[in-house]
Order: C-alpha cells, then sequence, then structure tokens
RNA sequence: GCCGUCGUAGCUCAGUCUGGUAGAGCCCCUGACUGUUAAUCAGGUGGUCUCCGGUUCGAAUCCGGACGACGGCGCCA
C-alpha cells in the first residue's frame, strides 16, 4: 500500500497509484474539490477536477465530510500550491465511507478533546506522539537486548505492595483481596537472582490522587535489575538507555519531534555521562539560589525545576537521607544516613524520570528498617528468602516510559504520552 | 489529602454584577464559485441555560445544596 510519507519524500512522483485514507480537511471551488487525505504517515492533498472524474463521483467526493474513508486514484506531481509540496489528481475516488459530522472541529478545550479521546488519537498532534512512543519502546528494548539484559515478566496481579503502605488498586481475587501490581521491583530482586541481568517493560498501577501534569494511574514501566552490580552500574545504564532512546528517536522520526517542539538536534546531543550531584550538593544549589530545603526532605516540584533549569538534558542526584526512603535500599557504609538511591530528573517541568538504588543485602537491616516503617515482616517472606540464598550485591531503577516520552516529546502534560490516559478523575474512554 | 476555576446550541464562548420571550462565531444543510491552504460569499436548521430545591408575578441570572470537569500543590516513575 502507497504511503504518504513515501509520497511526500518525492517517491513516487510521476507515478499513478492508489491512495487510501481518511478526509482530514476538504476544501471546494465549484469545479474543483480539494480533499486532504491522511494516513498513518502524514497528510497529503488530493485534487479532484469535476472533469477528470465521473460525475456522481465527483458528487460523492463534494459532499463527504471530515474523517469518510477514501481511495483515489491518480497522478502524483510536485506542485507549490499544495500544501506540502505534492498532491494527487485524482481520476476516480471512492467515497468507501461517508463520515457523520465529525464532533472535533478547531476550538476545543482539554476537557471536551478527552471526551473524544477516541477520535482525538486521529489528529496530527497525537500520531507524532505514538511514533515517538513507538520508537522509544523499541530503542529501550534494544538497548537492554544489547546490553545482556533478559526479558522476564513479572505478574501483575500481586498479594501486597513494595513501596510500604503506598497506593494500591485492589481486585477481588476469587474472594480474596490482591492488588495490581506498582512496580516489579520485589519480583526483579528475585529474579536477578536467577537470570543475573533482567528488565521488563510492562505497566504500573497507582492509585494516587495525584492531580499533575506528571502522574498517570496506569503508566509503562521499564525496569532493570542487576546482580553484581552497584549504584554506579545502573547509573551508566539510565544514563546510557535514555541517550539511545533519545538518538533512537531522532533517527526514526525528526519531522515528529520537530513539529512537537523538541529540536532533534538536541536529542541527538543527549549524552552519557549525565550531570551529577548529591543530595547535599543540591541543596546547597538551591540555597544559593535562595530556596531554604530542610535536610532530609525530598526535592519537590519546585527544586526539581529549579535545579533543571536551562539544562539540555537531564541531571542525576545521588545519596539521598535514608529518612523515608523504600526499605529495599541500601544504606551508604560510609554515610549511615544516606542511602545509595539515585533519581535521573529531566527539565520541561517533566521531573523525575528514573528512581534507582542499590539494593540492601542483609537480612537483618532489612528487617529493621521494615519494621521503623511499620511494616510486618512477615509479610515479605518470600521477598526476603532474595537474602537468605546466595545474596549478592545488586542494584536496578525504574523509568516512567511516559516521563520519558513526555520529556522527549516536550508534552505539556503526561497524559499525552499515552492514547488512552488513566488519571484519578477519568477511565474513560 | 489541600487550594483554585468552571458548567449556556454538536464545538468555542457572550449574556449573570443590575431578574423581564435564548445570542454570536464555527460546524452542519441549501445555493454560487475550476487552485483551495482554518477558502470565500449569500441564505437556513439547531437550546431540558449540569441537576435538585428555595426566593419572586417572573430565574440562565439571586440564595442553598448536589454532581461533574479542568488547573495547581503534596506524594511518586
Amino acid at each position: 500500500m502507497v504511503r504518504i510519507a513515501d509520497i511526500l519524500h518525492g517517491g513516487h512522483t510521476g507515478r499513478e497509484l492508489e491512495l487510501k485514507g481518511w478526509i482530514y480537511r476538504t476544501r471546494s471551488v465549484g469545479g474543483k474539490v480539494f480533499v486532504v487525505l491522511r494516513d498513518d504517515t502524514g497528510i497529503l492533498q488530493a485534487t479532484i477536477s469535476k472533469d477528470a472524474v465521473p460525475a456522481d463521483a465527483f458528487a460523492a467526493i463534494a459532499k463527504a465530510l471530515i474523517e469518510s474513508a477514501v481511495t483515489v486514484r491518480g497522478t502524483v506531481v510536485e506542485d507549490k500550491r499544495a500544501p506540502g509540496g505534492f498532491e494527487i489528481r485524482a481520476t476516480g475516488v471512492l467515497v468507501v465511507h461517508f463520515a457523520e459530522k465529525f464532533p472535533i472541529q478547531e476550538d476545543l478545550s482539554e476537557e471536551f478533546l478527552l471526551d473524544v479521546r477516541h477520535l482525538w488519537v486521529r489528529s496530527q498532534r497525537m500520531t507524532r506522539i505514538f511514533r515517538v512512543r513507538h520508537a522509544t519502546f523499541a530503542a529501550v528494548h534494544e538497548y537492554f537486548r544489547d546490553q545482556g539484559f533478559w526479558e522476564v515478566h513479572p505478574p501483575m496481579i500481586t498479594p501486597a505492595g513494595s513501596e510500604g503502605g503506598a497506593t494500591l488498586f485492589e481486585v477481588e481475587y476469587f474472594g480474596r483481596k490482591a492488588y495490581l501490581t506498582q512496580s516489579w521491583q520485589l519480583y526483579a530482586e528475585a529474579l536477578a537472582l536467577a537470570m543475573s541481568k533482567v528488565y521488563y517493560i510492562g505497566p504500573s498501577f497507582r492509585a494516587e490522587k495525584s492531580r499533575t501534569t506528571r502522574h498517570l494511574t496506569e503508566y509503562w514501566h521499564a525496569e532493570m535489575e542487576q546482580a553484581w552490580a552497584g549504584m554506579d552500574d545502573v547509573i551508566k545504564h539510565a544514563e546510557s538507555v535514555i541517550a539511545h532512546a533519545c538518538h533512537r528517536v531522532a533517527e526514526a522520526c525528526p519531522g515528529d519531534v520537530a513539529a512537537l517542539g523538541r529540536p532533534p538536534e538536541v536529542l541527538k546531543a543527549v549524552r552519557a555521562p549525565f550531570e551529577r550531584l548529591t543530595y547535599d550538593e543540591a541543596l546547597r544549589i538551591l540555597k544559593a539560589k535562595g530556596m531554604d530545603l530542610e535536610w532530609g526532605k525530598d526535592l519537590r516540584t519546585l527544586e526539581e525545576r529549579a535545579l533543571t533549569e536551562g539544562k539540555a538534558q537531564p541531571i542525576i542526584v545521588t545519596h539521598y537521607p535514608r529518612v523515608s526512603q523504600a526499605f529495599y535500599k541500601a544504606r551508604d557504609p560510609t554515610r549511615p544516613d544516606l542511602v545509595l538511591g539515585f533519581d535521573v530528573i529531566g527539565g520541561d517541568g517533566v521531573g523525575e524520570i528514573v528512581g534507582g538504588s542499590e539494593r540492601e543485602t542483609d537480612l537483618e537491616t532489612i528487617r529493621k528498617s521494615l519494621v521503623d516503617q511499620g511494616e510486618d515482616p512477615k509479610a515479605y517472606g518470600w521477598y526476603l528468602d532474595s537474602r537468605r540464598y546466595g545474596s549478592v550485591p545488586h542494584a536496578g531503577f525504574g523509568m516512567g516510559m511516559e516521563r520519558l516520552i513526555q520529556w522527549i516529546c516536550k508534552l505539556e502534560h503526561i497524559r499525552d504520552a499515552v492514547p488512552f490516559p488513566r488519571t484519578p478523575a477519568r477511565f474513560a474512554p
């Protein structure tokens, strides 16, 4: 089948061919109808003259509304008057389906677009993002496989959470309570002791009522776990996988990211290592900017924005205070009040893209952390077995795919990084 | 969990302060136009003013409540 993108690249100029697509715009001037068609690769104008096609076909195309499905047979010509510089001059045209009045027009509100999301996904903006998403997923898989990681899959239905008392979606499981996974974390550690280097990309669910431009209740999580590795080892993977994804997207869809507001040159220039600072250094920088954050408090949106302001690529913050960090994060042997944990923080309001850490290997230390956080170690019985049978240093991270895509595409809101976003207020369409 | 804004035609909104027969643009329909770029021009269709209750001779408008949505913060990826 002929692709519009190939026509726009001059690949079919002068040829007679048949194009299938949907009406994106239609204009009529008496004896001529200009129909802009879209397919999955772009938009192209078809020019239909009254005297070049059968009378009934002309009458049909003249009254076909936006989003009608049509096939056009004709010759591809280069013409400056056509949007995009190319058009197809029809010798035949068939309206496969006459669309009803399409609800989406020029003036749009966020609310309405979310109501008709199933139709809005046809827009140029959304299809551009989908192509970038496609390339991003491919790049992340490619990176980990090239680096010798095994793709292994955790369950989506789980008996408990991984982040202490965090917010889980409950599901009824044959009369018992189960939960949708919010991270493969605990399973990853078990799998890393089986397969050494493991990764996976899949959905995570968080029942947090977060009303922000960077939260979804259902999002795609790229996670990795590596045995015989420390924090620095996995930081390198985090930087490299992000850089690799940026490069691949820049190669695969430069026009799409450019149209979305992210010049492909910026993506090509993303390079590891990223700027790295410790939590203590971050606090000093913030203080110099007049933002006094109490030691021990997590960086908030405000602080993350200040730290990434003007940066062309994400930055990394390491060595967070141990207070209120997840129980499985390893203590810094030289500073027991810190953990060997890190975040990759993107600019443009995206914030934390990656969160990771070296894992605590000592059974008793983990037990104590669980108790300190008010958890019952018994509930983590199977997980704690990883510290009973051949416990080794290991580390890993989780990356929010939509956050990465949000950063790459410079999206104002994370919900556009996924076709049908799930947020606290909305789970339809 | 906290704070704020909004709800009128299919869509985007005005009208609400100061109560008196529901408005505009776009879409759509009809007609004109053989190079339009959000085409243009002329005419036309289209309403449970979110819902419930109250005040009033009279409520889109004033009062009370409910519901829904959007935006921001916190938490996280």
